[in-house]
DNA sequence: GCTACAATGTAGCGACCGCTACATTCTTAA
DNA sequence: TTAAGAATGTAGCGGTCGCTACATTGTAGC
């Protein structure tokens, strides 16, 4: 990697945060170039247009919650579905993931209104932990794929309800379609 | 209902249309004021200010909302969890209400954000759309609020998978959490 | 007819937007 | 050492933003 990489990898870095904190939505260049101490001018400079620049800093800010859920959750296979769950809402809940939700909801409402960069990367943040289920779930799932991505729709809808104030309602009732926890 | 009030009505549903095709985020008065005729003078004049123009303007497109559910979702009892699930996503999956989807993520989006007023206003959508599935739940179910808000998880978590491009492999899963149609 | 007030048009303010032209400084290879 | 190109600062363009000041028109009660 030369330098000119470096160079945007750690303004990518110091973007991202600044986006974490204030939003993706909203997040203009003057903003953001003074939260890494520079200037729009040189994000131009580095990135070639802000449409360009939001498309690096999604991939980053999604490469940065993939390895944090990495970090996170075991590697182990759960002993049931509500188990496989319970573990990845119970990593998805801390403190640190709320940001992540506000630049999702960002990326679905641009992948709602069409915009295929932002679809596309949603789809991959998706495909991401879909995989992530599949190696955890219990081996004698018969449909491991199918089953993973059920887990996966409720595990979003989660997200979702929890966003409007339904968030622990919604968990507690889940052990209704997943069965026991043991 | 006096006049004003009709007149606002009237610029509500126009100005509906137009934030339905168009989105949310992005919506500024000038372009919101053209297509109902007349002018950003006037809608400051008559709605005080764009925050709470807007806000009228989510309680009147959630209400419409509302309305094309009640017309279009068969209020009898299901005779299973996956034939109520299924009935409901019949009618989300109608193409009238992908814009609804479009400002239902931008609805999330400011509610992540710590917006209170889109937050309430979030959270009663959900609370309708939870309310109907309680009644259209089979009547054996032995907790039917907590299983709706069960499944209202795992509808809403279909719709976000949707947008990012998933939305078919997960319809097609859900049977395995929720049993035969039938 | 007059008056008071509601409704609306016109014009513009100050701030911010993405982006660019131009000049300058810094670095590096010949 | 010098020439070339990369990196950066300064200034500003044309546009949009929410909102407002001011003047004008419409209207309804006395």
């Amino acid at each position: 990697m030369d330098a000119t990489e470096k160079k945007k990898l750690k303004l990518l870095d110091g973007m991202a945060t600044h986006v974490l904190e204030h939003g993706l939505s909203g997040a203009s260049l003057r903003p953001l170039a003074k939260a890494v101490g520079t200037s729009d001018r040189m994000l131009i400079y580095h990135f070639g247009s802000k449409d360009r620049l939001i498309e690096s800093l999604l991939v980053h800010i999604a490469g940065k919650l993939k390895l944090d859920l990495d970090a996170n959750l075991p590697p182990r296979r759960a002993r049931s579905r509500m188990e496989c769950v319970a573990e990845i809402l119970a990593v998805l809940s801390r403190a640190e993931i709320a940001p992540f939700a506000r630049v999702w909801f960002d990326i679905l409402s641009a992948a709602q209104k069409g915009d295929p960069v932002q679809k596309r990367i949603g789809h991959e943040i998706m495909a991401s932990l879909h995989g992530w289920l599949v190696e955890r779930l219990a081996e004698d799932e018969t449909d491991a794929p199918a089953t993973a991505m059920a887990l996966l729709a409720l595990i979003e809808g989660l997200v979702v309800l929890n966003a409007v104030g339904h968030g622990e309602a919604a968990a507690a009732s889940i052990h209704l379609l997943l069965g026991p926890s043991a």
